[in-house]
DNA sequence: TTAAGTGCAAAATCTTTGCAAATGT
DNA sequence: ACATTTGCAAAGATTTTGCACTTAA
């Protein structure tokens, strides 16, 4: 069920404009989540930082990108795979933060279940593992 | 061990001056790790912003702080309890987000033991829930 | 045609850097 | 006395807002 980039736009109510195509395209065609400064140098000359903004977050209300906060603070952004509904996600595995190549994976490895105390109550939650990647490890 | 923030300093070879321990009061006296900018509100007479960046970085640098990101990308602090020596902190427990009163919960839950792909180096995890704590869990 | 989306300029924040004055030891 | 540390000013970076122009449907 891999969506193209056009089919994407049309399921969400969204124009189809160069702008939202180029990141989806971006986006898609990765291993790994992508960090928005790196969206930035990748779109510089095509797409405006404002609108790089305005399309991310957009894409982000609709449920087609899920924003990943890295242990830098940096946002970095992955297509939802899974049973993603508008403001509410459910992207629950282990993302993996390469702290030499700065990259996002997102692992195919579930979060284990965990309890938490009485009194708190739990909306989603996030494992974020950081090291070196096996890119990394190979050139190394 | 509820070691004073005088003798903090003292054991890290730093000089004893009115933003550290501003700044160490006030993250010492919570249940909760502080945001930086609630940091920035409470001694926003008593030190200067840039100040209390550079006491904050000296502060995780030498391993009295823990620098947690949230969810939005926000930094927050609390003490290190475990046995952090300089640069390399041992902070393996569950986080709690609380997305109403912005909290960091530091909670005494261990992470579960994870595997990860062969080929990736794993350097440090962190396991972050968010949802509502028990203080906005009380009021409403 | 027209509502939605883009790009530019400009404001508002956030973070870092340089340096002279103040302070702890 | 002297190395550290602070506070201010100013540069740099990031993020948001306003608005006129453009474009997809």
């Amino acid at each position: 069920m891999n969506t193209a980039p056009k089919d994407i736009l049309t399921a969400n109510d969204l124009k189809q404009t160069k702008p939202r195509l180029l990141v989806l395209e971006q986006i898609m065609g990765r291993d790994a989540a992508v960090s928005q400064p790196d969206l930035e140098k990748k779109l510089g000359g095509e797409v405006d930082r404002v609108t790089l903004y305005r399309t991310l977050s957009t894409f982000e209300e609709k449920g087609i990108l899920h924003k990943i906060i890295d242990g830098a603070g940096t946002a970095n952004f992955a297509i939802c795979h899974s049973n993603c509904t508008s403001h509410h996600h459910h992207d629950e595995h282990l993302h993996f933060n390469c702290t030499q190549c700065k990259k996002v994976y997102c692992l195919d490895i579930k979060i284990p279940s965990t309890t938490i105390p009485k009194n708190f109550t739990m909306e989603s939650i996030q494992l974020m593992a950081s090291g070196i990647c096996e890119n990394c490890n190979i050139k190394s």
